[in-house]
DNA sequence: ATAAATAAAGATAACTTTATCCTTTATTGT
DNA sequence: ACAATAAAGGATAAAGTTATCTTTATTTAT
């Protein structure tokens, strides 16, 4: 569905609103262990949506490190596929084309149309902070690895 | 959601179903002006596609072509994306993890499981030939290029 | 038989995505 | 100030996707 890009970037920052705040920054080399992502490529990710600084804030030098400011937990996940360039996903046509409309619908349209509504709600109402805390307590939800430190 | 060969492989079968039989061959330059596609790269999918001859059938030379069986315009829509091997799409966890099942869900889970769960019923429950007949007779549905024949 | 038509196969190229590494810059604690 | 730390930035590489072109093989019609 998602890009493998996009994928760490929703994990990350599931992980940042589960764990970190501006009080505690968490470094990449956690963060990459946590969700099981390639170290330096989510790092690239994080310093992209970290550009306009409403998603995903980092600091610098010793206890540095990217956190999740308030108001932003409270984003929807939706925010999050914007900064990666991928909500179109949500919006687009099944089979990819162009003019799919509703007075132009494409053969899957009306059907397809039902899931995509699921879709948009879920991203759209979801905030990041409701889905950090559906992580149960102690429980291994992105790679079991961090938990056997 | 899909790849854009997966898009194009789906475009070309609906429209073979709507068009083709074996007694009516369909041509790659006509299927790809239809569907709006890049000719060559469309032949290539559409060869790998008539590999096992269950899905998309061909024949060389005058009068040759594409098409469709009518045991294959039976087939689920499913059929496409399995052979053109993207069918994990519709059952992969929404944030890439491998792990991710029911008894250990990811934060996404709960919600994004009756979403899947539309997506493969869509998907297994359409015939590829239902698709077809959604589409109006004489109306633009896929390019409006083959309209201005 | 031969020529024409058309898919199949192969080689290759352009572009994108994924990923790594190294250097630079900023921040903190001593 | 200084040293240590950690993100930011830049260059690069490997792999995958998308796309094109040329040659080959097959089929049909004459």
């Amino acid at each position: 569905m998602f890009s493998k890009a996009t994928e760490y970037a929703l994990r990350a920052t599931i992980y940042l609103a589960k764990k970190s705040s501006p009080d505690k920054k968490i470094g990449i080399g956690e963060i990459a262990k946590a969700i099981d992502s390639p170290p330096s490529f989510t790092a690239k990710i994080l310093q992209s949506l970290t550009k306009d600084n409403t998603l995903v804030s980092s600091v610098r030098g010793p206890n540095g490190g990217f956190f999740l400011t308030e108001n932003a937990k409270k984003l929807p996940v939706r925010a999050i596929l914007i900064a990666m360039g991928e909500d179109e996903v949500l919006e687009k046509c099944v089979l990819g084309l162009k003019r799919c409309s509703e007075v132009q619908p494409c053969p899957m349209h009306e059907q397809y149309k039902s899931i995509k509504q699921l879709l948009i709600k879920l991203f759209t109402n979801k905030s990041i902070q409701q889905l950090a805390n559906e992580i149960k307590e102690g429980e291994v939800y992105i790679s079991n690895k961090i938990n056997h430190q």
